[in-house]
DNA sequence: TTGACGCTTCGTTCGGCAACGAAGCGTCGC
DNA sequence: GCGACGCTTCGTTGCCGAACGAAGCGTCAA
């Protein structure tokens, strides 16, 4: 049992608390110094060394040393894959517990990126509202792209025409753990984050993963999505 | 970081070796018994009475009484998702390391189920078959089926325009842990092997998730698929 | 050069959990 | 009804690994 093995210790990396809030917090894809990932895992800086170290020796991490500091970030978009498929296992599990919606969390649930994409209400309302205008077409194990979209994405700065060309299913649903409802991942919610970025229609937040709406974010993007994204203006108590 | 805390638990639970054997045992989407189980994972039924009841507690598995034997079996595919998702990356570290293939394992690596789909040798030769021929296009996140496909997947009986239609987007990769290369999984993934079975060209092998591959399989699959299919066909010493 | 800083290594402590033997409970076959 | 069987619960043992204090190493800034 080769196979089983290795799924035991790779798991068990991820299975230690300090670790999984280093790996969450790298899902946004940019790379923190040691430093940082030890306050988010609210652990000593030697205790996070050793974590790092492991993850690192393992291959979920990349480290790359800056000077004195030495960035890590997720080591390839399979480890982002992979701590996504654990997430959508535990959020069927978390509603069954009353947990306490932090602050932070609140946030989070708004609007943050995953790896690459954008989630949160903002993501599965825009998930939504593509799917509701029949831009995309999505099923459980993947997404496409109808003509109509292919126009949409056009009118915003999205050139499917080009560099997605050969990979004609490059959209897929990633389950949202605070929303339990899928969002659009793959190379199309990338780009679709990076261009909500670039126009401004929203912006990192210091020290989490979640992100602003700006203004002009909401005002733009309520007249490209329509009314599905209502949900995802209001600070939202759930 | 509510999420993290949940992504730390569902983690351990795969992190422990024995019970990370049970999970790998029932991704062929099989229902095992308890003692089955036991004895895959090497360890006395009391020690797996215990794994698999934090298991079941956790909504990783789904367990059926029936007498006096308790079946369990992986909740959802959402959970095989994610063993799917550690595995790939753990197949990237298992190379690194030499270990010494063991018998049972050169027949896992030539042919075996992954949760619904086919796997090992010949799950990644039937992918690259239909890549070069043009019926189906995979590209890292996704893949779709083209005109001459579903042309090609009616004469061997699946019928892509009845029950697949609304999911345009139903086939996608799933990187095979010991291959490191992608095979096909998703709707139509599932569907191919459902027909294998049917047809007689692969057959289940007692206590392993290997399938063999009969005589009638060979010469079908073969002529189906073409010379992509040999490396398949071999025992394999690699 | 000196001190501050970021990170690591070493050694120790401590808690949690996997594992099993023994015993108990329900189910089946005869 | 009886024993055999499948599975669970209980109590104990033992080990692994997470955590931190202290100390060491390289890097930067003045």
């Amino acid at each position: 049992m080769i196979a089983a093995s290795n799924l035991a210790e790779i798991a068990a990396l991820v299975g230690d608390p300090a670790r999984a809030n280093m790996l969450a917090a790298l899902m946004d894809g940019r790379a923190l110094t040691a430093s940082e990932l030890a306050f988010m895992a609210r652990v000593t800086p030697q205790t996070a060394s050793a974590h790092l170290a492991k993850l690192s020796e393992s291959h979920l991490l990349a480290v790359a040393k800056q000077g004195r500091h030495r960035y890590f970030k997720l080591a390839s978009p399979l480890v982002g894959r992979m701590l996504e498929g654990i997430m959508a296992v535990a959020a069927i599990d978390a509603p069954l517990r009353h947990r306490p919606p932090s602050v932070k969390d609140a946030a989070l649930r708004q609007a943050r990126t995953c790896y690459d994409h954008l989630a949160g209400r903002l993501g599965v309302a825009v998930a939504d509202a593509l799917t509701a205008r029949g831009h995309v077409v999505l099923s459980e194990d993947g997404g496409t792209v109808t003509e109509s979209g292919t126009g949409f994405f056009q009118t915003i700065g999205i050139d499917l025409q080009t560099g997605f060309k050969r990979q004609r299913c490059f959209c897929r649903p990633c389950l949202d753990w605070s929303e339990r409802r899928p969002h659009l991942a793959g190379a199309l919610g990338a780009a679709i984050a990076t261009t909500a970025f670039e126009q401004g229609w929203i912006e990192r937040l210091r020290d989490t993963r979640a992100v602003g709406i700006t203004a002009v974010g909401r005002e733009r993007m309520g007249s490209l999505f329509g009314p599905e994204l209502d949900v995802a203006f209001s600070s939202g108590e759930n």
